[in-house]
DNA sequence: TCGGGTAGTTACTTCAATGTGCGTACTTTT
DNA sequence: AAAAGTACGCACATTGAAGTAACTACCCGA
């Protein structure tokens, strides 16, 4: 299968279209589902879910529910584990950088 | 669009399910055509070929045409552009593998 | 009570990536 | 003469990721 490679387990949280998004928006902290999605507006609210579902169940994002009666409050951030890839994220969009100019 | 973002520039290169395999294999040297496809055996003919036209055609991916009017001769081999990634291929690969064991 | 905010779910559709199976053309080896 | 290697191309089918649109259910402020 293509996961016997190591990197496939990483591109599995980066991959697809909008977890590099996703993964950059929660970098700098915890944030309800309405402010990631003004943060990456073209996300469907279906498309949101779904991506934040999978990352959960990969274990790289964590969800936490702080609603009440009154109201409903839900908070993503990112785990350890995927914080741990950090260093990775950075290496890809230091190339990136470097090669989107021509 | 998606591509805002300069790690997307990366993940064209070794997003989805063969590329990965593909730039790992080239990483060693220039190989011809079916010595890639003993490496991954996986991949179809069909999906192997088209892998290898989008990568050259992204620049990442030198076809060399070495065939005499005796032998067909084919190489393909990893540019210097995309050399420039292994920093960020290693750095995923250690995030998998210590994220396997588990 | 009307619009806007919170956080979703459900059903259906579309589209791009991938896979299957065939044919081409020319070679060397047995 | 037949089989097997090299490097493809073409037509089509399947699959899975993503998108669209509508619905739920509750709350707040004007």
């Amino acid at each position: 299968m293509a996961t016997s490679f190591p990197v496939n387990r990483a591109l599995e949280i980066i991959g697809g279209k909008w977890r590099p998004q996703v993964y950059c928006t929660l970098q700098d902290g915890p944030l309800r589902f309405s402010d990631i999605q003004r943060a990456i507006p073209d996300v469907s609210r279906k498309v949101l879910t779904d991506q934040l579902r999978e990352l959960e169940q990969l274990g790289m994002v964590r969800r936490i529910d702080y609603s009440t009666e009154k109201h409903l409050h839900v908070e993503y951030s990112l785990t350890e584990d995927a914080l741990g890839l950090q260093p990775a994220m950075n290496a890809l969009c230091s190339w990136g950088e470097c090669h989107d100019k021509k």
